[in-house]
DNA sequence: TCTGTTAATGATATGTTATAACATTATTTC
DNA sequence: GAAATAATGTTATAACATATCATTAACAGA
């Protein structure tokens, strides 16, 4: 069994669990982001469902699957890249933090790390004396990845 | 003479002796972002332009105008909001640290802030721990505002 | 198993942000 | 005033995204 198969069985279980449904098409989608390295748009995961499965998606139905997919934390989509990407914990078991983004600016490819509680206190507090809360703990940074450098 | 009008100045003042110009349509467009609390999308700018000035502004012309603003430091473009602000320190005499934002995700009202070294510090090293680097010292949050909420 | 309901997907149109390529007009410089 | 440069206009199109209404599939209860 592939690693994406596996990631796919554990996706199941888990939308069985939440008493949703992981439908071909949707897998289809996860697979695609499984399989990329790199955060893929909308679009290049209609053309992914295209030539992998000949699936021809019209646009919309892939929007409404990305937010199903968001939905139940299997995807998550990169606010600054306009792109989405498959969640990189979906098979562990143990519970996650909130996952930070470092997307390269030349190639997409995401990395998802953890930044400490410190470093995000007081990144928060800073924020709140100017009067503002961030709207989401995940947070995004435009990078450029090692093989992309400057 | 108004605020707008006395920052108005300082930029013609500020390209002048830079050896660009501030042209009217320039000026049009500059003055939008000061008048607005809030950030600015293109578009919003040429019915801006269209309302009070009666000048017909193609969106290529607004993009390239926002693009030479940007590049004298008159104007920051937002990345995650996809939408302009002046900056806030054009008529200012003193230098300025790379600013940081907090963009309102309801009401797209932006506050320039600066964050601490040490913060920016500690994140940039977590960063490149993951073999990453930040693209810009200009770093964006998603946020609330004071007056949108959660 | 029929049937009514809900969930999933399709089709069409359009909105929003942005850039490429080429044309024209305005301004400066000699 | 002619040549060079800067600024702006025109047209077309790309990429990402959503609204609306229509259709099909799945499921639950009689």
């Amino acid at each position: 069994m592939t690693s994406t198969a596996k990631v796919i069985k554990h996706a199941k279980q888990h939308c069985a669990a939440r008493g949703s449904k992981l439908t071909e098409k949707r897998s289809q989608v996860l697979k695609g982001l499984l399989e990329s390295k790199k955060a893929l748009s909308a679009y290049e995961l209609i053309d992914y469902c295209r030539e992998k499965f000949d699936q021809q998606l019209p646009s919309m139905s892939v929007y409404r699957i990305l937010e199903f997919l968001e939905s139940e934390n299997l995807v998550h989509r990169l606010e600054l890249a306009k792109k989405y990407v498959a969640c990189s914990h979906i098979a562990c078991d143990h519970t996650h933090e909130t996952p930070q983004f470092l997307i390269c600016n030349s190639c997409n490819t995401v990395e998802e790390i953890s930044i400490s509680n410190s470093i995000i206190h007081s990144l928060r507090s800073t924020i709140s004396k100017a009067g503002f809360h961030l709207a989401s703990p995940q947070l995004e940074f435009e990078c450029y990845c090692e093989a992309c450098g400057a």
